[in-house]
RNA sequence: GAGGGUGUAGCGAAGUUGGUUAUCGCGACGGCCUGUCACGCCGUAGAUCGCGGGUUCGAGUCCCGUCAUCCUCGCCA
């Protein structure tokens, strides 16, 4: 396409300067520069819209970008031409040619245009500290227009952020934000420091498949018929957890991968049906093995990316400690607000809800929000918390408040008589704090209630500290009985290994047994999950029975697990950190929309492209499926 | 599957106990301006108030339904 003008290519231009020649329906520009003789549909940048400073004074330079701002005074226009590294401002003056000055009233924003100009430091006066490159501009000698902006569904760039409906709808204009571009290159700098520390330290990242077969348990399979094969059908994974301990028995020794992983379960902020996890695996290891090497990474990665220094190592919690301390198993430890068990104080009160609570083997805990100057513990306030206990179950909250000398008054302290001295002692209670009580038959609704509470509280006496902290919850319950199914599940998966203590007698009483499992907790959100894994056939099986598979089912199932499992595999174990969420919480954010490209709505729906869409008829025969609608509800 | 919030011009918002021609900022368009940097000034266009129905002399406002979207519970090994 370009050989037949190459003949141009003989008559050299000075630097800087173009002609543009309309001898086809798009512009050939020749740009003569450095000495190189070139045919380009543009001319080429040599320098980015963040990279002059004063050094460069009097340099010809050429800049490619959108017109972020224009200003025009009449004989003298300004544009903040904007790229991906920043703004520089471009000048056309009354010194222009009467040309280039009627481009430059031709300008409409988020045009894509190429400028030619030369760099000129700013007097003194004009120079504006605000911007990276305020101390310079660039004099433009030629304006391109590379391509124009049609009329814009919302402003690229003010306090007005538009929707996010219609961000999604036109995410490309919205990547050119600020802000867009920030957590873009975070989520890059993650992704790239990750790479480093584990390549360092041994570990191959290793691409496992994305069209697997479909494992019943756990969340609901995406899946992907298979034409060849009529009526079967591939799942795309939920996480690569078989194929990376497979990779374990093939003696990869340490594995990890930046993985995407589907789940077709309902979305939330924090959760995407398709969302990137850091999958890890690690031969001839123990838990705290597995755990050091995540406080590295999170050290590393933390350091490397913003600067932040964390602790060496991360603060444990048991399962039954970080529920009985916090009410829940992602506790945000930015705050305090400990929960406290009340059960010996509710059973030698007067109050025959709680006593009767009590009584039947339920909880009664409490917590003790400390006087505010932001808050007023109104009645209106105290049922604003109610409510969100509720939501978690609770029926109600009681509550009494802290007086002046040791006392408590108003809610249910008059239940609490000759009682109240213990009660303050246990919270170090002040005059002005405010104890709030959830009693429930239900340990789990208890703490979650309370934790409802918590949360509350915590964000709206402003207790959150900045910061980032992180925690281990550790020695989680292997199995969880499904009421709903009458059987006994796998709380975290099927190839957990259960604590040694517990592996004799599990069959006894799944609910006490202990699994060598972990979660990493960072600022209240779990990101990541793990466990050390069953490297023993019959151990497995075993698991398998308590969960309800029959050999047979299993082997139908995870045959090739358990074959795999038949050829000396080593102890292994592993985590997988959820990329998304963990940018999400260093960016500050709290949707996880805010750090992925193209993510898709709460209904799973991607608006930009409309997916997912109707298929012709003709796909649907190729692959044998037929739909069946359901019936409209009347 | 359930509960709650939101929907007013291209974008972001205001709109009182229901009451005249629905307001403001940004943007767009036209004009003026030689140092701005969220430039400024003058002017113009732009809204079936998500959609459908109801109550009322009168509905952006009240009621019912519906759609879209966000948050939450369930669900998410």
């Amino acid at each position: 396409m370009f050989l037949c003008r190459s003949k141009n290519r003989s008559s050299p231009r000075p630097r800087g300067v173009s002609i543009n020649c309309h001898t086809s329906s798009y512009r050939i520009v020749f740009v003569y520069l450095k000495g190189v003789h070139m045919a380009e549909h543009f001319s080429k940048r040599t320098a980015t819209c963040g990279s002059l400073t004063k050094a460069d004074d009097k340099k010809a330079v050429i800049l490619n970008g959108w017109v972020h701002r224009h200003r025009d005074h009449g004989m003298i226009h300004f544009i903040n031409l904007r790229d991906r590294y920043g703004i520089t401002q471009v000048i056309v003056d009354d010194d222009s040619s009467k040309e280039l000055q009627q481009v430059a009233l031709s300008l409409n924003l988020e045009d894509c245009i190429s400028v030619t100009g030369v760099v000129r430091a700013r007097p003194a006066s004009m120079v504006n500290p605000e911007m990276a490159t305020g101390e310079i501009e660039v004099k433009a000698e030629q304006i391109e227009i590379l391509s124009t902006c049609a009329p814009l569904p919302f402003q690229i760039d003010d306090g007005n952020v538009p929707r996010e409906e219609l961000r999604l709808k036109y995410r490309y204009l919205d990547l050119r934000t600020e802000g867009m571009k920030k957590r873009i290159k975070l989520r890059h700098d993650t992704v790239w420091a990750i790479r480093r520390y584990l390549s360092a330290r041994g570990f191959y990242e290793i691409e496992t498949p994305t069209m697997i077969k479909s494992t019943p348990e756990g969340a609901r399979d995406f899946l992907v018929p298979s034409r060849i094969h009529v009526g079967k059908f591939y799942a795309l994974p939920q996480s690569p957890q078989l194929f990376k301990q497979i990779l374990m028995v093939g003696g990869m020794d340490k594995y990890f991968q930046i993985a995407r992983c589907y789940r077709d379960e309902d979305a939330r902020g924090d959760r995407q049906p398709e969302f990137t996890q850091l999958d890890l695996e690690m031969s001839f290891v123990t838990r705290d093995d597995v755990l050091s090497t995540m406080e590295g990474l999170f050290g590393y990665v933390f350091k490397e990316v913003m600067d932040y220094d964390l602790p060496p190592t991360f603060r444990r919690f048991s399962y039954e400690e970080a529920m009985n301390t916090y009410g829940c198993d992602k506790p945000d430890l930015r705050f305090g607000l400990e929960l406290q068990d009340m059960n010996d104080l509710a059973s030698r009160s007067t109050f025959a809800t709680f006593k009767e609570i009590v009584a039947q083997g339920g909880h009664v805990k409490a917590l003790c929000a400390p006087h505010s100057e932001i808050v007023d513990f109104s009645r209106k306030y105290i049922t604003d918390l109610e409510n969100a206990a509720k939501v978690y179950g609770a029926h109600g909250l009681a509550w009494m408040k802290v007086g002046e000398n040791n006392t408590i008054n108003g809610g249910i302290s008059k239940f609490f008589e000759g009682l109240q001295g213990e009660i303050i002692d246990r919270f170090d209670a002040k005059e002005g704090d405010m104890i709030l009580f959830v009693a429930h038959k239900e340990w789990k609704k208890t703490c979650a209630s309370l934790s409802a509470v918590r949360s509350k509280l915590g964000k709206d006496l402003q207790l959150i500290r900045p910061g980032f902290e992180f925690c281990w919850i550790v020695d989680f319950p292997l199995f969880e009985y499904n009421e709903e199914r009458g059987q006994w599940e796998a709380a975290h998966h099927m190839f957990s290994m259960p604590q040694a203590e517990y592996i004799d007698t599990m069959e006894e009483d799944p609910g006490k047994v202990k699994g060598d499992l972990y979660d990493l907790v960072l600022n209240g959100y779990e990101v990541a999950s793990g466990s050390i894994r069953i490297h023993d056939v019959e151990l497995q099986k075993r698991i398998f029975r308590i969960c309800n598979f029959d050999d047979e089912t299993a082997q139908e199932r995870f045959g090739f697990l358990l074959t795999a499992f038949s050829f000396s595999p080593p102890p292994h174990g592993g985590i997988a950190p959820g990329i998304d969420r963990i940018v999400m919480i260093m960016a500050g954010e709290s949707s996880i929309h805010e750090v992925i490209a193209f993510p898709k709505n709460t209904a799973g729906i991607s608006p930009m492209d409309d997916s997912p869409s109707f298929v012709e008829e003709k796909q649907l025969e190729e692959l044998h499926l037929k739909i069946v609608y359901p019936e409209k509800k009347e």
